[in-house]
RNA sequence: GGGCGGUUAGCUCAGUUGGUUAGAGCGCCUGCCUUACAAGCAGGAUGUCGGGGGUUCGAGUCCCUCACUGCCCACCA
């Protein structure tokens, strides 16, 4: 027994104090005046910081010969089991270190801490690394427009001073957004965070450039790129939006040197007619027979008062007769298919614009005019010539750059590219036919990343994105990897004035091929998703090298990858591919060859929907319909935006985000809140009545290898349960009553019931990542069963007032003693438990009430520490469920009943009740159930079946509410009415199913026999309700 | 031009391999300040499951078709 003072006992109730205290409120004198209402900023601050400052959730290297540890020290630094499948490991999708957390990121990572908690409290190694991208176009972006309000500029600040800025930009502010992520509770490994520019991983994407040349992977080709004349790079495909515009398609005529006539061309784009080579129709176009092989003197294109130049009308297929005129101008400096055309024919490629998309023509009067601004000018000066045929509208859709918005401008340039076909590559060779690009048979590193997925080595959820993936898999061109920025990965590769490349680890003298000293190295970067692609491995050590680090021995491959559809092929693809490649040569911890389903970087994949605001619209910074999760969070508190995204988070569908659904989950939070305080208050309760309060004691988790039985070596968590059974097993032999007596109160043995199913059924939704069912289930479970109805009746139980004159037996006076203790420890072991199912979806909630729960001394220093409950950890008694239930239906008809008849709230009614042994047998242990929660002051029992106006019936019972009052007969009547007829049309569409033979022949039995019981029931139920419906009064 | 989703209560969404009377939250109506909680408690109303056709003993669930809607991919000037 305790002794102690109730004012001493709960540390929350002092945590609290304090917080409040510098929150200006009153201090409470004891836990019992805790705030009525939950304030989660009071606690959520405080409990991130103590995560990360107790490093609770990193994970140490595992030592080489360290298989076996004795269990995990409660908290910290934990090992890693060597090569265990007891592990769970994930890469958080790095952030751009310039970005703000957005809702997107949220939801993922929400998802991803739901998995890394649970999966911890399963007793698994659960490592969840995270870290922040270098996002070379935006940060750049960023630092220039930085640099432009301070009246400068990158190239006047010289590369190197440049790249010096970036670095002081992401020292003061790249912790942003790592920053708002521990705000989120994210129970990642801090002591891992990577930044994809650190050195270690700087060397390890440079080693994989090299390998990757030695192997004849990448090449390096003259090829049309999406050029963005604002950043002045060339972007990949996937950072090119096609944008539906209306656009106006120029017919043009262009005469014939020899001045015997012309020919129509239509092009969207007049002003890259500067650059033609040439005029292209279909063979087959009858119209243009005649015209092929004539010369056409190119309007506008003379040079310093030149002559115009000449260019030839050739056939290609690639014109179509059906298109504008059917004569297309060829432009190959300008376009992809005009470069592809330029090549079969030997046509020259003339680039008429620089990198800004200013035409670049020395001598021409457009020369140095904007693209748009030299459009205008040349259809003017068409019309003016009396060239301009005619303009139609014309509705297509144009490439804008991702990034900046800029329409691109496909150019003419040299890049780098990594290949995905088979085929001989010419280092610095020449043009590369965009079909050669995307044709052909795979190489390796394409045929991988298939075979990854189609082998089932990486399993996608949900499953339809593997075929999303396969397709683009099936028909993705050469990767163009190399960026013209200055922040980033620089291309490890020296040219020379004759374009010999020189791929060196360390800066070389002289030209590889030629032996020129007159080298320079590539200006050009590396594609940000390209070291991003590599990560998977290099957070583990990988340095290109093949040696196993004991980090890829124990990590690698990882888990899953929790990420949005958005950047499927961007990273998920390209992680796969540089995975499968690059972890092949890297042998496994035993020393055997690795095969695919080990060099994956992950074994699953999670899609998760996007957040969409309340009305479904795409969130953009320029529709202004963008919610700031930091806002949101401060408003209603991070544990329940987080229980928000994860209930809405179920697979396949947009979330749109609702406030009013958040409203409802701090209600939720408020709920276990107040949940927490009547526990707390009855604690203290005990403690001043001297009675002893049993915490649990064994909810820590065990040594993993106990735990990875499956839990069913032993109750951890209900200790008091398992005392109460056997007890209740031995009254139950004692007793010479023939009818067995339930040896706890009928509560208990359900709760505990109900938590055995919970924890199966939220188990198994968190494995098939269904974060939206397992959120509500444990929703229902506190809130419908703890909350609203166990709790109600085992306050029933919670009797502290055991004085000689309420007890005046001692006998009495034991027996309250032993129930009201009982009790009080079932409360608090499933109390603890239904906190410890909540705890992955709110940590910080959990966290908190749980300290509290063990003022002095907790189990562990985190509940997240502690075991998540199993379904075996709690007895399913199926019986106890059963009759609880019928006591709920009871209870839920006696209360409509009341209402019905206007019995006054407070005012307490006798019953009659005419039902079958199933629930009168325990009946005289449920009065108090039913005077507490139904007010029912006592209870007749009928042999005869019940029909009144007063009465309702069910197939299980009839019950009768005994009070006198005139009940509203017309009413009553109307509703019987309609019951009848519902009754009516279900008993008619049951029988004509039984009377089919077809049905009653081809159906399982469990089925036929399950429609057979409940027509039973619902003609008994019928031929009661048209009973009472006679019996009413006449009016 | 290809491909993939979605359409279930006023709103936002669940609904497992077809199987007994389609669910939840919010909102709505009625009554309650019942000493954990009015961010609460209790009771209640609300659905020809987008339209049509088919398969089946049985369809919200499978197939076909139409409509509306969203997304991804794509070199048509």
């Amino acid at each position: 027994m305790s002794d102690k003072k109730p004012q001493e006992n709960s540390r929350n109730a002092t945590e609290i104090k304090r917080e409040v205290k510098l929150n200006g409120a009153p201090e409470p004198a004891s836990s019992m005046q805790l705030p009525k209402a939950y304030d989660p900023s009071l606690i959520e601050q405080r409990w991130a910081e103590h995560w990360t400052r107790e490093r609770l959730f990193d994970v140490a290297t595992p030592a080489t010969n360290s298989h076996n540890s004795p269990g995990r020290p409660t908290g910290g630094q934990r090992e890693a089991e060597k090569g265990s499948a007891s592990s769970f490991t994930m890469l958080l999708p790095p952030p751009n270190v310039t970005g703000r957390l957005h809702m997107g990121h949220m939801l993922n990572q929400t998802e991803m801490d739901i998995l890394a908690r649970w999966h911890r409290m399963r007793g698994e190694t659960s490592l969840w690394v995270p870290g922040t991208d270098h996002a070379g176009i935006a940060t750049q972006m960023m630092v220039e427009r930085q640099l432009a309000e301070q009246g400068t500029s990158r190239k006047a600040l010289g590369r190197e001073a440049f790249e010096q800025r970036v670095w002081q930009w992401k020292e003061q502010y790249g912790s942003a957004i790592t920053d708002q992520m521990r705000r989120l509770g994210a129970s990642v490994d801090w002591s891992r965070e990577y930044f994809t520019m650190d050195s270690r991983l700087s060397v390890a994407v440079k080693e994989a450039f090299i390998r990757l040349w030695e192997q004849g992977l990448i090449y390096r080709g003259a090829y049309i790129v999406n050029w963005d004349p604002v950043q002045q790079t060339a972007v990949s495909d996937l950072e090119v939006t096609h944008e539906e515009r209306a656009a106006r398609l120029y017919h043009v005529r262009y005469p014939f040197a020899d001045g015997t006539g012309s020919i129509v061309i239509a092009t969207t784009r007049p002003e890259t007619m500067l650059g033609d080579v040439a005029v292209a129709v279909n063979p087959s176009d009858e119209r243009y027979r005649d015209a092929v092989g004539k010369l056409i003197a190119l309007p506008l294109s003379a040079v310093s008062g030149g002559p115009a130049r000449t260019i030839p009308i050739l056939a290609d297929d690639w014109a179509s007769p059906e298109f504008g005129t059917g004569a297309v101008k060829v432009t190959p400096a300008h376009d992809p298919n005009d470069f592809a055309i330029g090549q079969r024919h030997s046509l020259p490629s003339l680039l008429i614009m620089d990198e800004t998309a200013h035409i670049h023509l020395p001598g021409s009067p457009y020369h140095g005019l904007d693209r748009f601004a030299a459009r205008e000018k040349i259809v003017a000066d068409l019309e003016a010539a009396g060239l301009l045929v005619e303009i139609r509208d014309h509705k297509h859709a144009i490439a804008l750059s991702q990034r900046s918005g800029a329409v691109i401008e496909p150019r003419l340039s040299m890049q780098w590219f990594l290949a995905v076909n088979k085929k001989p590559q010419a280092p610095g060779g020449p043009f590369i036919e965009r079909s050669e690009m995307s044709g052909g048979e795979r190489n390796s590193i394409a045929r991988n990343a298939i075979d990854a997925v189609a082998q089932g080595h990486i399993k996608f959820t949900p499953e339809m994105y593997s075929k999303t993936y396969m397709e683009w898999m099936n028909n993705i061109h050469d990767w163009c990897i190399s960026r013209q920025l200055w922040w980033g990965h620089r291309i490890p590769a020296w040219l020379c004035p004759d374009g010999h490349i020189t791929v060196a680890r360390t800066t070389p003298t002289e030209c590889s091929t030629c032996g020129t000293t007159n080298i320079q190295q590539s200006s050009d970067v590396l594609d940000t998703w390209f070291s991003s692609g590599l990560l998977p491995f290099t957070v583990f050590g990988w340095d290109g090298s093949n040696a196993l680090t004991p980090d890829l021995a124990a990590f690698y491959p990882t888990s899953l990858l929790v990420t949005g559809f958005d950047i499927l092929f961007f990273w998920v693809a390209r992680m796969i591919m540089l995975g499968c490649h690059f972890m092949l040569d890297v042998p496994m911890p035993d020393g055997a060859p690795r095969t695919l389903a080990d060099a994956v970087p992950f074994k699953g994949v999670y899609i998760h929907a996007l957040v969409r605001d309340a009305n479904r619209e795409k969130m953009s910074k320029t529709k202004g319909n963008v919610i700031d999760p930091i806002e949101i969070i401060t408003r209603y508190g991070t544990d329940a935006v987080r229980f928000t995204l994860a209930s809405m988070a179920s697979p396949g569908t947009d979330i749109a985000f609702s406030e009013a659904r958040t409203e409802g989950y701090r209600a939720f939070a408020n709920k276990i809140w107040n949940a927490a305080r009547f526990i707390f208050m009855n604690i203290e309760r005990a403690r001043a009545a001297n009675i002893e309060v049993t915490l649990p004691s064994a909810t820590t988790l065990g040594a993993p290898s106990k735990l990875r039985l499956g839990g069913k070596e032993e109750r951890l968590s209900a200790p008091s349960i398992e005392r109460s059974e056997m007890s209740g097993e031995q009254k139950n032999l004692d007793d010479d009553n023939p009818i067995p007596t339930p040896s706890d109160p009928i509560e208990s043995r359900w709760i505990v019931a109900r938590l055995s199913e919970t924890a199966a059924a939220a188990n198994a939704a968190l494995a098939a990542y269904r974060f939206d069912e397992a959120a509500s289930l444990i929703y229902q479970f506190f809130w419908g069963d703890l909350c609203d109805w166990y709790l109600e009746i085992v306050k029933l139980r919670l009797v502290f007032d055991i004085t000689p004159e309420a007890f005046p037996t001692s006998e009495d006076s034991e027996r309250a003693l032993a129930s009201t203790t009982t009790a009080l420890a079932t409360l608090v072991t499933v109390f603890d438990a239904a906190l410890r199912l909540l705890s992955p979806f709110m940590p910080f909630l959990t966290e908190e009430i749980w300290h509290a729960l063990y003022s002095q001394a907790p189990p562990a220093k985190s509940i997240a520490l502690t075991r998540f409950p199993q379904a075996a950890d709690f007895p399913a008694d199926k019986s106890a469920l059963r009759e609880m239930s019928l006591l709920q239906e009871l209870i839920v008809a006696i209360r409509a009943l009341r209402k019905e008849l206007g019995v006054p709230e407070k005012e307490s009614a006798p019953i009659r009740l005419h039902a079958g042994p199933e629930l009168t047998l325990h009946l005289e242990f449920h009065q108090e159930i039913l005077d507490r929660l139904a007010r029912v002051s006592e209870v007749h029992i009928s042999d005869a079946p019940l029909t009144g106006a007063n009465s309702r019936s069910t197939a299980a019972f009839d019950v009768a509410v005994i009070f006198e009052k005139k009940i509203d007969v017309a009413a009553e009547r109307e509703r019987l009415t309609k019951e009848l007829a519902k009754l009516d049309k279900q008993i008619a569409a049951n029988e004509a199913r039984l009377a089919d033979t077809s049905f009653t022949g081809k159906a399982p039995a469990h089925i036929v026999d399950g429609l057979r019981k409940q027509t039973a029931d619902l003609v008994t139920l019928r031929d009661k309700t048209r009973l009472a419906l006679d019996n009413l009064p006449r009016e």
